[in-house]
RNA sequence: GAUUCCGUAGCUCAGUCGGUAGAGCACUUGACUUUUAAUCAAGUGGUCAUGGGUUCGAGCCCCAUCGGGAUCACCA
């Protein structure tokens, strides 16, 4: 244990000796936040110069110590709540035993500890250098902190001195970053926002909100490699799911008209700063409608998402030095088009060979397994993607690559599908949902085929999906959002970790 | 998984050519009844990530390991 460790579990004692308990367990009445009574005390100057305080003149606050400055008799400390921060004003006069003055000589000056919970009674004022504080009657100790805070304070400039960054410590100890580094709160705030405002459209669009299964004995709907788990009754391997596609189309095929899931994935694949072991999607299937349709469903829902968070009602959301609108409409662009636009090719008329020369020429990376609808997505992602800084609609995709998807109903070779590309990266994916049986079938195996060749993301084929589209699915469109995309977008974050409490680290070792 | 940078006090960081381990804040003691990055005075605090190696001598040079960041690969 550290110096200051010791320390505090001497106050400890010395508290316990004073018939303090250093862990009430019974509620403190906490009356105000912090914020309100900053924002809205009032007081006036009389006649005569003194001052006639208007409000707030009986409160119980609670939180943090985050600093304390002796004056001699007097005491001033920053109290910090959920709210924010408020000066405490503490005299020896309000705390006399006879002579002699414990709660304040003792407990506040010595057994206090920068960290310790205390709930005060008091009346709101303003001190001779204007700043609103809590002069203090009466105080409580609520929870003793035994070791130190990071110590980040910031001057009259604004400047921050001491902050916390170390990225490590920051996402082991979140709930040591949330208190000293109060700002980041915010993130969390706005991605608990976002989900709220997407929610409340999803209900006012008359989605019913489902759950399905996360330990999944076929992991289907997306490629990529599963986690893996071993079920001991049932002596079987389960896997965590890489998406609930398959399990809401299920749903639709049961009748419900629309269902929506916020849901945890899980892939178990690369992680960097875009990229979580588990992260969040929002999946929603809605009867009777395609792709075009769902074009304008999300043009409306980010629109609102992103007045929702903006400060000033605006539907923009700032990325660095860009400026992103999600007002609609947004630009639709197929990847055919795309591809013309930004690389001069004509993907629609040139054969394998000439993208292959093409691609070696660019030095993009290719292998010799890749098709041409691979080649066409590699190119894509290497000479388009992060130009589609503004909201676009990439649509009608190849076959190849779409096994989930319907054919596109006038263009051969082509399925009916959207991605959503913002500030360069996919926030969505979209498509008129495949309900023939008979052609689901043939995708699933000619995924199969793949999966035979080596492809380790290749889907499985799924009998009882299959049997739920004989059972007949209605026309159907279908829409993933990327949730941790969306949180990075709308709070200016480059790093996934940012908009995570905790993110996936590797063990540490704690003695 | 590959490459690369980083790891020194509770926090943020210095540390020269390889020669006794440093600063600010925090902490301890004292002064001060409206201070606010409070101030003033005096102090405490170190397995220099871990383990080897080279050397008379290693925070510094070499090797390995652990952890983190960035870039790449895979992916959303």
């Amino acid at each position: 244990m550290t110096e200051q460790e010791l320390q505090r579990r001497e106050t400890l004692g010395k508290l316990r000796e004073m018939g303090i308990d250093p862990y009430p367990a019974e509620m403190f009445p906490v009356s105000h936040l912090a914020s309100e009574i900053l924002e809205n005390y009032q007081e006036e100057v009389l006649e005569d110069g003194t001052k006639n305080r208007l409000n707030y003149q009986e409160v119980a606050l609670a939180g943090r110590v985050m600093a304390s400055r002796e004056a001699g008799k007097a005491l001033f400390m920053n109290l910090q709540d959920s709210s924010g921060r408020i000066q405490l004003y503490f005299r020896r006069d309000n705390f006399l035993d006879g002579d002699e003055a414990p709660m304040f000589d003792t407990v506040l000056k010595k057994l206090i500890d920068l960290g310790d919970y205390i709930g005060v009674k008091g009346y709101a004022f303003r001190t001779k250098t204007g700043e609103t504080s809590i002069h203090v009657s009466e105080y409580k100790f609520l929870s003793k902190t035994l070791r130190p805070l990071p110590v980040v304070k910031t001057d009259a400039e604004g400047n921050v001195h001491d902050a916390f960054t170390d990225p490590e410590l920051r996402y082991r100890m979140r709930y040591v970053d949330l208190t000293v580094n109060t700002s980041y709160r915010e993130i969390f705030i706005k991605r608990s926002r976002l989900i709220r405002t997407m929610r409340e459209y999803l209900d006012e669009l008359g989605l019913l909100e489902v759950e399905t299964p996360i330990l999944q004995p076929i992991h289907g709907g997306a490629a990529a490699r599963p986690f893996t788990t071993h079920h001991n009754t049932l002596d079987m391997t389960l896997y965590l799911r890489i998406a609930n596609e398959l399990y809401l189309k299920r749903l639709i095929v049961a009748g419900f008209d629309g269902v929506y899931e916020f849901a945890k994935m899980f892939r178990n694949e690369g992680m960097d700063r875009t990229h979580n072991p588990e992260f969040t999607a929002l999946e929603f299937y809605v009867a009777y409608k395609d792709y075009n349709w769902m074009m304008e469903v999300t043009e409306q829902m980010l629109e609102r998402v992103a007045r929702a968070l903006n400060a000033a009602g605006n539907a923009t959301a700032q990325v660095e030095d860009q400026t992103i609108n999600f007002a609609g409409p947004y630009r639709r662009l197929t990847m055919f088009d795309a591809i013309k636009e930004y690389t001069g090719i004509n993907v629609e008329t040139a054969d394998e060979a000439e993208l292959r020369t093409y691609c070696r020429s660019e030095h993009i990376h290719i292998d010799e397994t890749m098709g041409k609808a691979k080649l066409i997505d590699e190119i894509f992602g290497e000479k388009v993607e992060h130009h589609l800084v503004q909201p676009t609609f990439l649509i009608d995709y190849p076959v190849e690559m779409s096994p989930l998807t319907k054919k596109h109903r006038s263009k051969p070779g082509l399925v009916e599908r959207f991605e959503l590309f913002v500030n360069g990266k996919e926030v969505a994916n979209a498509y008129s949902e495949l309900n023939d049986p008979i052609d689901q079938r043939e995708r699933f195996e000619e995924q199969l085929r793949l999966a035979a060749r080596g492809d380790e993301e290749a889907m499985a084929m799924d009998e009882d999906f299959i049997r739920a589209l004989e059972y007949g699915m209605p026309p159907t469109a279908g829409i993933g959002f990327g949730i941790d995309r969306l949180a990075m977008l709308f709070t200016g974050q480059a790093s996934i970790q940012e908009v995570l409490f905790f993110p996936q680290m590797r063990p540490e070792s704690l003695h």
